[in-house]
DNA sequence: TTGACATATCGAAAAAATTCGATATATAAT
DNA sequence: ATTATATATCGAATTTTTTCGATATGTCAA
């Protein structure tokens, strides 16, 4: 986790909305999780196209920013069937803090 | 203070790396203050000239780095005489960790 | 197996950031 | 006043980021 690469990837407004939306996904994305099968359940995960429809950009830059932002170590993903579900990795943002607190 | 102004001015190496030798400025900049009265002391304040030489960097574009930190409100500075002082804005950096912590 | 849908990847145009040298401005020293 | 020094600003070239539409890949349903 490369903390450049999590600056570079919060210094945009869409990103950043992103990562505060899947805070709370059941809030922002009311449909959330329509198509996950109950018995698999990726919880807090929302699909592309849900996070694309909100944050009102192209199919290709949405696919790009999540992309980004998992490398930069902030999302995680999980595929089922066509779908894609993405959800904050909590454990990575929670030592990204840390770091923030006491290296910088 | 924008935390996206934020994000950008620390989405950099060489900014990052100066907002982490203004910790310890005594430690990184062993020559610095030389410049300053006593009866100022602008305390742990870097001059540009100093600052540049330890980036390795063109003289302006240190001086833009210096003043795009400021704006975000990492840096704070002071003038005296012909040399700008730049230190850490403690407070802020504080209020930015405190803002990643509990909003991101 | 064909067609429909979700997502990823490609390639390119436009916009923004990086970085420099040259120059301007301000102060200090002679 | 002139000269030297420190920093800021300007203008431009280069690099990176943004953003899209088109296309490829993978999966599901009929």
């Amino acid at each position: 986790m490369e903390p450049i690469d999590v600056f570079k990837a919060l210094s945009n407004k869409t990103r950043l909305n992103i990562l505060e939306w899947l805070k709370e996904p059941e809030k922002h994305f009311p449909k959330q999780g329509a198509h996950l099968p109950k018995e698999v359940s990726y919880k807090g995960g929302v699909c592309v196209g849900d996070i694309q429809e909100k944050a009102e950009a192209s199919q290709s830059t949405i696919s790009h920013y999540l992309n980004m932002m998992q490398k930069a170590g902030l999302l995680e993903s999980v595929r089922y069937g066509q779908w894609t579900y993405y959800r904050r990795n909590e454990e990575a943002i929670r030592q990204f803090a840390e770091y923030l607190k006491t290296e910088i």
